[in-house]
DNA sequence: TGCGTGCATGTGTGA
DNA sequence: CACACATGCACGCAA
């Protein structure tokens, strides 16, 4: 072995022992050397020819931007590194907040466990062995072996340990005998060298720092099996603060490690497995696995079980390329039966076997049903395929999703399986993250944490057998950091379905948990507040003032708001700890979490120990006034046009709502505003009050959002307009062609009603009246009557098309045309008044048409609000929508 | 009639 | 757009 530099100029040493090595998978390609010295490591990249070629042994370090001399590089031509600029030095890689993994972790990097018995459950990880001068020889056995692998415990112990000593490793180190079994040591660079891909948030003491795009979902997952192969390379190590964006849950998982399991390197086509498949096994479940054999056990792969699987017809489909990859070939649609020891130990004999299938093959186990019965699985539980080596056997565990009883109750006794709820608790909302093990080390961490929560969590898992999971503790952090979504969204905890990011939305939609989830705009609207840190642009327009925000809202905790009597507002909120109702200012926003202790404002009972400052009976009270408002305002919202404002816009002011209701019997009224998340009732900002168009006293010439809305909705609408009526004029030449050779009268009649759309289309104002007496005098057949009746349900269908050409709207078009009129007129007056003439000029030239600008009511002035209130709101896209006539009897007559 | 088997098909996802 | 896969369904066999 040659003697290489450490490229870190602070520690400069020069070793024989280095183990310069290529092909460092870390998380997003970038690859890394170290010093076996100083523990320092380098980010480096793969397959970048600019350094290689034009090595210059010098970079910056990404924090200081001190100049660091690699004095390797240029001596080992044949690796292939390069630094992107994110080489942090010795000094700045030890700055708190850039720890990349908690020194506490044990890890076993999952991929392979070798157990010389039971009871001595030794991870196997080199990654714990690398490091320290004294045991070279074992670490360059173990180096030769371990390519590819371990190196991220590296970087977190150089950045743990203060003295460089790699303590901690060396004690693990001790412990290991690799030597002990060649093939051990073989399956753990395999395995290792193909499983592992570990990267975390932060260290457990909270550091906030971390890395951009830290958080590794299944996607990402994906993206470093690309990465280990070397096509693309990102940067690990810390980066300057400037690029460590600490944003979202990234921000907050201060002890977020995610762990890539990649299934083995040896099964065929490896490369092609998905990521959803790659196993993701606990201590606990492989000790489970390997029981008290000596095999080293080596995860294949997992499947969650679908309805199918889980069904009665005892077929489990099994991933192709994880069938092909790790199970026997077989040649034969019969295929041959396959022996499986479950994780008791018993052996099941399946059918393994293919269909063929679009030119391609469907596997499948057949035979399932009595093992699957047997663990007590359904659909969405998770199978885990393993093998045991050396003697190469197939292993089945399992892992209930367990959504279940255990978490809507809380009683520990109702938990399945021994506690695997824990882990569906939290797998729920985050089975997106893929995050992967079980390491004791951070749940031990968690114990000593500040947080309750967490201290709470790492008991029950600690005492939890089976699946004492670093994944729950992180998950848990998650949650208690995230809380925000989690309090408010998701209360019930059983209703965070484990289904969320299934690959399957077949198991999402009809599932009663997951349909629980939706919220309506309303409840949505009650959690929305304005992001906090932003401070709102005020612009003013007709005298109403606009907040403007650049950045989304997010998402609060609810809270009801009474109005008394009296006309005295209140906001009722209640407690995150102890669940009592708490009066705070209406004018407060309040946090995704609230508790006792921020209610600065009574603090006679700013303790959860304080009584409720309600009675049971007033809070029944409360709650339902407050459900009786809200099915109020949704009436209300559905209210037809006439009853709403001329515009017909949206004018649910909290004003309104208040002077509705403020007479009605009862000590309170519960009213919130459906207008903007922080608006309240009495807002008057010109959000709550007036309508989205901005009529008012805008410029011909102004140019802000609303004028441009009107505007482009207008012209959109005209161009649709003018579209629409020469179709239909086509469409009259048409039928007055078939008339002239003989149609039948009913299509007569019909095309009659057409000729009245087309003149009253280039007159809506005269027409309206000449073809609504026409149709009363014609006496239209039953017939015709029953469809006007049928079809004129007084709705709008948003849904409908705007081109549509059917003879039920031919039909309709008289009373359409009508409605249009009558809707379109505060447009007419808005563009009037804002002396939007222009507008208009421009579009009737544009046209070349005769259409009038009432038409935009299509658009803008909601002719009929029998749209939904969610579909009130403005949402800046062109609706597109052809108004169904509302064609009561009365209307036709 | 019920069940098992094999294939077909629709849907979702990744390239 | 191709592929994977979940599931539907037809067919055949056995009770």
């Amino acid at each position: 072995m040659e003697s290489k530099t450490c490229m870190n100029e602070l520690c400069g040493a020069s070793t024989s022992s280095i183990e310069w090595r290529r092909g460092w998978a870390l998380r997003s390609g970038d690859f890394a050397v170290l010093c076996d010295k100083c523990g320092s490591a380098f980010e480096q990249s793969l397959f970048c020819e600019v350094f290689h070629s034009k090595d210059t042994g010098w970079r910056e370090c990404g924090l200081c931007g001190k100049r660091l001399h690699c004095g390797c590089i240029a001596s080992r031509p044949l690796i292939e590194l390069l630094d992107r600029g994110g080489v942090n030095c010795k000094n700045c890689a030890k700055k708190p907040g850039l720890d990349l993994i908690s020194s506490d972790e044990k890890p076993n990097g999952f991929g392979t466990l070798r157990t010389d018995n039971a009871s001595n459950l030794q991870p196997t990880s080199a990654d714990n062995q690398l490091g320290g001068s004294g045991d070279k020889m074992k670490l360059m056995q173990l180096g030769n072996n371990s390519e590819g692998f371990g190196l991220r415990h590296l970087l977190q112990f150089r950045n743990d340990d203060p003295d460089g000593s790699f303590g901690k490793m060396k004690q693990e180190e001790a412990r290991l005998d690799i030597s002990k079994s060649n093939v051990g040591a073989k399956d753990i660079y395999e395995s290792m060298a193909q499983t592992n891909l570990s990267i975390t948030l932060g260290s457990p003491g909270g550091n906030s720092n971390s890395f951009p795009g830290a958080v590794v979902d299944e996607k990402d997952s994906k993206t470093s099996s690309i990465i280990q192969q070397g096509t693309r390379s990102r940067h690990l190590l810390p980066k300057p603060p400037k690029l460590a964006l600490a944003t979202g849950p990234e921000a907050n998982a201060g002890i977020s490690q995610i762990r890539i399991a990649r299934p083995p390197a040896e099964g065929r086509g490896r490369n092609q497995l998905l990521p959803r498949y790659w196993p993701r096994i606990t201590d606990q479940e492989l000790q489970q696995i390997s029981g008290d054999s000596n095999s080293t056990i080596v995860p294949l792969f997992e499947k969650v079980l679908s309805a199918s699987d889980a069904g009665r017809i005892g077929r489990l489909v099994l991933p192709k390329a994880c069938a092909e990859a790790y199970f026997p070939p077989i040649s034969q649609p019969e295929g041959l039966p396959l022996r499986i020891q479950d994780v008791k130990g018993k052996e099941w004999v399946f059918q393994f076997r293919f269909w063929p299938n679009n030119n391609s093959r469907m596997y499948v186990l057949e035979g399932v049903t009595p093992c699957i019965q047997s663990m007590q699985l359904q659909a969405g539980d998770t199978v885990t395929f393993s093998r045991m080596d050396p003697e190469g056997k197939l292993v089945m565990g399992f892992r209930k999703a367990s959504n279940s009883v255990a978490m809507q109750d809380t009683q520990p006794s109702a938990i399945p399986n021994g506690g695997h709820s824990s882990e569906s608790f939290f797998s729920g909302v985050f089975e997106n993250l893929s995050i992967i093990s079980g390491y004791s080390g951070v749940l031990q961490s968690l114990k000593g944490s500040a947080d309750p929560h967490l201290n709470a969590l790492s008991k029950h898992l600690s005492s939890t057998p089976g699946d004492v999971s670093w994944l729950k503790s992180e998950k848990h952090e998650d949650k208690t950091r995230e809380g925000l979504l989690l309090q408010s969204i998701l209360v019930p905890e059983r209703k965070r379905s484990r289904n969320i990011g299934s690959k399957s939305k077949r198991l999402l939609i009809d599932r009663l948990d997951a349909l629980e989830l939706k919220l309506t705009w309303e409840e949505a609207q009650d959690m929305l507040h304005p992001p906090p840190t932003v401070m709102p642009s005020i612009i003013t327009i007709e005298d109403h003032i606009f907040e403007e925000y650049e950045d989304p809202p997010v998402f609060g905790k609810r809270s009801i708001f009474v109005v008394r009597t009296t006309g005295g507002q209140e906001q009722w909120a209640q407690c995150d700890g102890c669940s009592k109702w708490r009066r705070l200012p209406v004018d407060f926003l309040l946090p995704p979490k609230w508790t006792c202790k921020d209610n600065a404002w009574d603090l006679s009972r700013c303790s959860c120990s304080a009584p409720d400052e309600l009675s049971p009976s007033e809070l029944d009270n409360l709650l339902r006034l407050h459900k009786d408002f809200k099915k109020r305002r949704i009436a209300t919202s559905h209210r037809p046009s006439q009853e709403h404002e001329p515009s017909g816009l949206d004018t649910l002011s909290n004003a309104a709502i208040i002077g509705d209701h403020a007479g009605e019997p009862g000590t309170a009224l519960v009213a919130t505003t459906t207008k903007h998340p922080r608006h309240r009732p009495g807002c008057s900002c010109i959000v709550c009050i007036q309508p989205p168009s901005g009529k008012g006293k805008h410029k011909p010439t102004c140019t802000c959002n609303v004028c441009m809305t009107v505007k482009r909705r207008f012209k959109t609408l005209m161009m649709r307009k003018k579209k629409r009526q020469s179709e239909r004029e086509a469409a009259i030449a048409q039928r007055n062609q078939q008339r002239t050779w003989g149609g039948p009268k009913e299509e007569v009649e019909v095309d009659s009603n057409s000729k009245h759309v087309s003149s009253s289309h280039l007159d809506p104002s005269e027409n309206e009246a000449r073809s609504t007496s026409e149709l009363e005098s014609k006496s239209q057949s039953n017939n015709l009557t029953n469809k006007l009746t049928e079809t004129g349900k007084g709705g709008i269908d948003l849904n409908c098309q705007p081109d549509r050409e059917d003879a039920q709207a031919s039909l309709n078009r008289v009373s359409m045309m009508r409605l249009l009129q009558v809707a379109s007129l505060p447009l007419e007056t808005y563009l009037k008044q804002n002396g939007l003439t222009s507008l208009v000029t421009e579009q009737q030239a544009s046209s070349a048409s005769h259409v009038l600008p009432q038409a935009t009511a299509d658009s803008e002035g909601r002719p009929n609000e029998h749209t939904s209130a969610t579909q009130e709101h403005e949402s800046g896209e062109e609706e597109n929508c052809e108004p169904e006539p509302d064609e009561t009897p009365s209307d036709a007559q």
